[in-house]
Parts: structure tokens; C-alpha cells; sequence
DNA sequence: ATGAAAGCGCTAACAC
DNA sequence: GTGTTAGCGCTTTCAT
């Protein structure tokens, strides 16, 4: 592989002059400039980046933080949707994207070596807990760093998100609208912030049309497996008053579909379902799934600008942006018949 | 942040020293290496991995090309689980990912790039195509680098694969054991050789059947989009006699089902459908997605640690590993009624 | 078993 | 505008 002094020699200048053309110095004649880049097409002269990273203690790569746990919430489509939109504004601005994989519990081990060995400049985080020991360590380590999703102690970091419990409780006053006022809540587990926000948004919206809580509609699911669709069953079985179910995620939603259809009963007509994160997949389900457009896409592309504009200090002061979300109205929701 | 020379001062021996208690160097007595560790944890030291890269002229990191097309493909859970693969293997042999982004026609140029300019120690590719160019280019680099799929010119790359004409053929199989013999077959480009394969398994079930192989019954679809429900239902409607549909892939199968249902057939009373790859949502569709298991997280473990070893000199003869897929039988598919 | 010194490929003062 | 030199943080001979 040929080095700058290859390419100095071949031209017949220092290397710092091939330095300052692979850099678009300001102050070089153009007649060594083209001299130059000839000499490096000629060899086959590729500026070696880690060499340029140890000396501009820059690498130019942004981590994100993947635990490969079995959950099936990776499966997700949101990953790769979220991914494409980190992917187009790194490649637009030319950083790397570092895939940082690791089990469950070290993730904040893996995210602290990633960032204290000096392989990235900044890193994404994709969700936000309660009580979160990732986001403090990253903090008190001084890493660039962007949340998606909403961390406590919002102001004292850089975040994207949607609003959760705006549209959450969007979604809920749209099943009132139709009449439903027993309507079951499938969460997430009660660590994570968005579990929260729509709980929050749920209950806001019952409390606006002054239906009365029920915790008993309300079940916490940690990873998306077949408890899914036991507990809908359960749930049905014990509360026959219920007509509708509202899944935090439409992977979710679809195996409390199958479980409802699993019990005799139809989709819409005897209980209606909405989901959420909008899966490409939802509109192809019977039925087609009502459910909230979150703009994974925009999600990634605004998180990966910020965290870019922080490496590179153009920002200073914390700072969050939200995304909007757009429920979309499909087929898995009727009215109730009085 | 500390270098090398801060634990040596600390520790009160030379930079060398250090270095070799780093790297597990075998002579070095256990007093120092006790003194020096506990100096790095003092002053929280982290070893910088570009230095070691730029000295060591290995980076630890594999590339992963991932064009951000707007295909739908992209939202395959395929890219999600065969990520989950390469991710763990990756990990355990303590190597990083490095996602390269580009937009479709450049890959072959970010990929040499990220080459070239010693950013990762190899490739893994995601696809194969006929005639393909970055292959070529690769090769020409001596990059170490492994597919996923199955290139021409088979024995002069190493790469990881399903028998796609195999597991075509016993999935048209299985609809002919139904009754079935008028199959229509709608593939991807024909530029993939995945798209060849499958069709070719399907050929091959129709002619040890001795049906007769009719070209009306293939669409090649170039994208995921509306157009699979539209030549759908052209097809359907030229074709009267068409008692069955092959997917090659689990999205297409949902659209197509989607098609028919708007058609007022059933499926699949009507029409029987079978799709490919096994994505999780298969088992939740209604009806449920009759399908092959391509073993997908297997696929990116297998192709991960093929790279790995080629990396790290412990495989020099071109390779390939040929993976199971299993047929999974669901509801998507009826007997023919005489 | 440990230290001194050179060098990986590049950039960035500082000279002129 | 261009060359000289030092140095980014680390490893690795070559000494001892």
C-alpha cells in the first residue's frame, strides 16, 4: 500500500504538501495540486484514516449501541428503519457508523470502551430507562451522545422523540370516539420511559372523557413472546366488559390479533385493536391495523444531526427536538353498537 | 485523557513495559503486571485502539455494506436477524462492525474505500449478483472478504448460503403433493442469483412432476412495492387455472395475499400462497404463512466466523458452507379438491 | 524481565 | 506556497 511519501516522491514535493492537497489547504498552487492528485491516482494512493484519526484525534464514526438480547423487539423493523436514517445523514456528512453489539447487561461497559479507546466520536442511544446508569457514566465521561426517546432529567441531555403521551392519548380519545370506554393497555416494561409516556397518554385521555381507571386493564410485558397472547386471553376471559386493546407496539398487537381470533372472537366487530410504531406490515394485515406513524426515519436522521452538530461544537447548549407522530386510521376498529 | 507514558510514570517502569502488560506479552513477572494494572485502573486508563490499529496495521473491525435504498427490502427482518448473527460472533472474537452506508450505485466505491483506506481488516457482503463488479473489485483489492449467497464462479470465494434451489424445489413440492399444478412463481430481479436459484428449484419440482413449465406464470418484480399486488391480480385474471402463488420472499407473499383478499378470493380455499425466508411475523399472519426457514441468524454467524478466519490467516482454500432451510408448513395452503 | 529507540502514516506548527 | 520537524499513542526490535 502506498504511503504519502510514495505519492511526495512520485511528485517531487514534501508529504506535507501531499498533506495539504488531500486536505483542500487554502493556500496551494493549483498547478501542484493537480500534479499531486495525479501522483495519487497514478499509485493507487488512499489516505490511510487511521493514521489521519491518531493524529486529528477525530475518527469520524459515530457508535450505536445494539444489545443483540433475544428479545424479539429487535426484530423489529424499527431498527432497520431507524438505522436508514442514521446511515443517510452519516454518509452525507461522512461519518462511519460503528455497530456497537453486545449482551444485555454490558452495555454500558461496551459503550464507555468504545468511546474512552477513542473509537468514535459521539454516540446514539436508542432508548431511554428509568434511572438509567448508560446515560449518567456517558454524561460524567464528557462523549457526545443523543437519545432517542426521553430521558429523565430531560434538559440535562440531547434527545429525540416523539410525543408519546400526546399521541398516545390521541389514539385512546379516537377508541372513546367510537365509543369504546373499556379498553385494555398492553406496555412494555414499566424501565423503559415510553412505557410511561403512553400509560400516561392513556390515562389522560380517560380522565378527559371521565372514564375511570382501571388497573386491571393494564398489563406490563417484558420481551414480546407468547406471554403476549396469554395474557390477552386472560385478560378477555376476566374482564368480558372489555372492546378494545391498544398494543404499544404493532408487533404486539398482531399476537393480541391472534389471540383474539384464537378465543372465537372477530377483529373489529366483537374487539377492536390499535397499535403503534406504524410496522410497514401493518397495512397488510387483516385487518389493517390503526395505529400511530412515528417517523422512525426522521427519528434517526434528527438524532444523527445533532449528535453530529455536538461533535463537532456546533452545538452547545442541551438541546431536544420532537418528531411528529400521525395516527393512521385502518380496520382494526369499530364503532361500539349501543 | 491518559496515555501509555501516564501509567508508566505512575507505575515507575517504561512505556514498553506497559505495552507488554496490555498485550499478555508471555515474559513479564506478575509483580510488575500487578503494579501496572493497578496504576491503569488508578488513572483510568484506556488503551487507544487507533494507535494500536495504526502500529499493528489491523483494526479489528469488519465492514458491513448496507446500500440505504428505499427498497423495502431494506425493512426485511432479514437485515435485523442476520445482523444479530454476525453481531454476536463478531463480539466474542472481539471485533467491531463498521456499517457502510451508501446510496445503490456506490457501494462498490465505499466498499474499496473503507478497504483501501485500512478503516476494516475485511467485507462481508449481503448479496450476490450476476456479473458482479464489486466481487471482482474486491477480489482484485486481496481484501479478505465472504458473501452471503452464492456467487458465480463458486470456488473462487469463500461465502455462506442456503441450497435455494433445493428448498424451492421441496416447497413446490409440497404444493404439488397438494394437487397442485398450476403454480405461479413471482421472484426478485434477475439480477440476484437467489432470484435464479429459487426459480430454478421451481422449474426443476414441475419437471420431476412432468408439468409443464409455463413462462405466463413468472413475474420478476424489481422492488417491493404496490406492483406485486398489481401483477397479482393481472395474473390472477389471466390466469383462471392459477390454484397457487410462490413468493420468494415472506414480504411479497403478505402483499400478494393482501391482492387476492381484494380479489374476493380466500386463501387458501381459493388460492393457496407459499412465501420464503421465514419472517417472524409469518407465524402471526391470518392465515398463517406456509414458508422456508432460512436459519438466518445462523447465516450471519457462519459467513462472520468464515471472514474472521480468513482475517486471521486460519483458512487460505476458498470455502463455503452450505446452511439448512426447513420448510414450515402453516395455513396458508389447501389440498386441491377434485 | 525490562528499557531505549525507532517507526506505523499522517498533520500541523514553524520556518523561509 | 512549500519544506522541515516534531509528535499523535502505541508496539517492537534490539539491547542489557
Amino acid at each position: 500500500m502506498p504511503t504519502i511519501k510514495d505519492v511526495a516522491k512520485d511528485a517531487g514535493v514534501s508529504p506535507s504538501t501531499v498533506s495539504r492537497v488531500i486536505n483542500d489547504h487554502p493556500r496551494i498552487s493549483n498547478a501542484t495540486k493537480k500534479k499531486v492528485k495525479k501522483s495519487m491516482k497514478k499509485i493507487g494512493y488512499h489516505p490511510n484514516i487511521i493514521a489521519q484519526s491518531l493524529v486529528k484525534q477525530k475518527t469520524n464514526t459515530i457508535g450505536l449501541v445494539m444489545p443483540y438480547s433475544a428479545e424479539e423487539a429487535f426484530a423489529n423493523p424499527f431498527y432497520s428503519e431507524i438505522l436508514r436514517g442514521i446511515g443517510a445523514v452519516a454518509q452525507e456528512k461522512g461519518y462511519s457508523i460503528l455497530l456497537i453489539t453486545c449482551d444485555g447487561q454490558e452495555e454500558v461497559e461496551a459503550s464507555l470502551r468504545a468511546v474512552k479507546s477513542k473509537l468514535v466520536d459521539g454516540i446514539l442511544i436508542l432508548r431511554a430507562k428509568k434511572d438509567d446508569i448508560l446515560l449518567k457514566k456517558l454524561r460524567e465521561a464528557e462523549v457526545p451522545f443523543v437519545i432517542v426517546g426521553r430521558p429523565e432529567d430531560a434538559d440535562k441531555y440531547y434527545w429525540v422523540n416523539n410525543d408519546n403521551i400526546k399521541a398516545s392519548k390521541n389514539l385512546v380519545q379516537h377508541l372513546i370516539d367510537l365509543g369504546h370506554k373499556d379498553i385494555a393497555l398492553i406496555t412494555g416494561g414499566s424501565e423503559y420511559i415510553v412505557s410511561q409516556d403512553r400509560l400516561d397518554g392513556y390515562k389522560l385521555a380517560l380522565k378527559e372523557n371521565k372514564i375511570k381507571y382501571n388497573p386491571e386493564y393494564i398489563i406490563h410485558i417484558h420481551g414480546n413472546e407468547e406471554i403476549i397472547s396469554k395474557n390477552t386471553k386472560k385478560l378477555l376471559k376476566k374482564n368480558p366488559d372489555l372492546t378494545a386493546i391498544f398494543a404499544v407496539d404493532d408487533l404486539m398487537a398482531y399476537r393480541s390479533i391472534l389471540a383474539i381470533k384464537e378465543l372465537g372472537l372477530k377483529v373489529p366487530e366483537d374487539i377492536s385493536v390499535v397499535g403503534f410504531n406504524n410496522n410497514p406490515l401493518s397495512q397488510l394485515i387483516t385487518p389493517s391495523l390503526t395505529t400511530v406513524d412515528i417517523n422512525t426515519y426522521q427519528l434517526g436522521e434528527e438524532a444523527t444531526s445533532i449528535l453530529i452538530n455536538v461533535i463537532e461544537n456546533k452545538i452547545s447548549e442541551y438541546y431536544h427536538k420532537v418528531v411528529e407522530a400521525n395516527i393512521i386510521i385502518r380496520n382494526s376498529c369499530d364503532k361500539i353498537k349501543f
